[in-house]
DNA sequence: TGAAGAAGTGAATTGGAATTCATATCATGG
DNA sequence: CCATGATATGAATTCCAATTCACTTCTTCA
């Protein structure tokens, strides 16, 4: 035997790793997932193209778990904030201003991972959080049910709708030909609101069904 | 002189072109983007590939211009419906059922002209395509405010808002990985309640304001 | 120190679909 | 029915970034 894989070898690698993680973070951030390319991760992260594939199987994997350890934290943060002190609605809407106010903070970074379009491993990545984020207001609105704060709805497509409003709410003035953002503060309070109401309102207009035609 | 396009020529031309845009339509509604090539929908449309960029500059103006066939389509359909008679909320609940609905019954193309990932000048489309609904429920918005029927509010935010919940209220159970719809009548009125209560209520709870840890 | 095995490198290869283009077929009008 | 010009064809080419791999450099331990 001559050679054996120490530890401060080990620590190397996973360091290696992280920064070709942190890399893709950057590099989106910068160019989004349309303008980042291998070479260019790597060259950021200062290692050689070649390297990159020794530590990640594809550039979709390698992507995918970028967005993965990103939208995790989000996920984290915005789950904290709703298991704080308070009522589902005050949390819910918490929850909800914290999730904006980040993603505006981070814009181009924020549109990447919610809305650019990229590689099929990214899309499904982006699913799984997408739903992370629903499961976080779903809870909150099923206390809210049993609180008798909101009244009894279908909770996971009341979260699902929830997702949809906040991240379509935030898109047009993320997307980078947007031009820079109007006021801020004024169009996350707008979808806040939106967004209690719809789940918080106890009644809603009788309505009338009509047949569409095909 | 030898040669002169006559109208039937013309004619042909003309077809031939719509042929393409039809097989395009066809090919997605299979397929999806994804699996949408050229070769693809040339054979579909009973040509040979060159002659598709006889007609089209490139696969991605094709492609857009077939989104936006459909698209136009789909909008007209719904804002038909949103001036119909009938009060402004009914008229919004109406519109958002229809387009729920006909998004049921053509599932894939939906997911493909709602969601899907797609080239660049696709997704260009798209984005115009959900302003142009997006209007169409702010007008009704609007007209709702006007005639006090829901509160004031940024009518083109709580649009967007709308446009939102609504496609990622469908897009779950749209999704191809999705398997066979639930019970699509509820889901759709489960949609449709939550965005007229956005809307519509007339109140919010107080809500606290937090500051987020970045 | 050097032999054995790992990890790193980046130029060269690959792959796969979009796009082109030389050739064939068709339409027109004298 | 030919000359002229348009349109159609689909095999061959192009394009371009992901991926590979022969080679270099680094680590370990006897």
């Amino acid at each position: 035997m001559a050679y054996r894989r120490t530890e401060r070898v080990e620590e190397q690698l996973q360091d290696k790793r992280d920064r070709i993680l942190q890399a893709v973070r950057a590099v989106v951030g910068e160019v989004g997932f349309h303008g980042a390319q291998v070479a260019t991760v790597a060259e950021a992260a200062g290692v050689a193209t070649g390297t990159v594939y020794r530590h990640f199987p594809s550039k979709g994997e390698l992507f995918a778990e970028a967005l993965a350890l990103n939208a995790q934290h989000e996920v984290d943060v915005v789950a904290a904030v709703a298991q704080a002190d308070g009522s589902p609605s005050a949390r819910l809407a918490d929850a909800l201003r914290v999730f904006s106010r980040r993603a505006v903070r981070a814009r181009r970074l924020a549109w990447a991972m919610i809305a650019e379009p990229a590689e099929p491993d990214v899309d499904a990545a982006r699913l799984t959080y997408r739903r992370a984020f629903s499961d976080v207001f779903e809870r909150l609105i099923r206390e809210g049910i049993d609180q008798d704060e909101f009244p009894p709805q279908n909770a996971q497509a009341s979260a699902a709708c929830l997702m949809g409003a906040l991240s379509e709410g935030l898109i047009g003035p993320l997307a980078p030909e947007a031009g820079s953002l109007p006021d801020t503060r004024a169009l996350i309070e707008q979808i806040t609101a939106f967004c209690l109401q719809a789940v918080s309102a106890r009644h809603y207009p009788s309505l009338r069904l009509v047949e569409s035609k095909p």
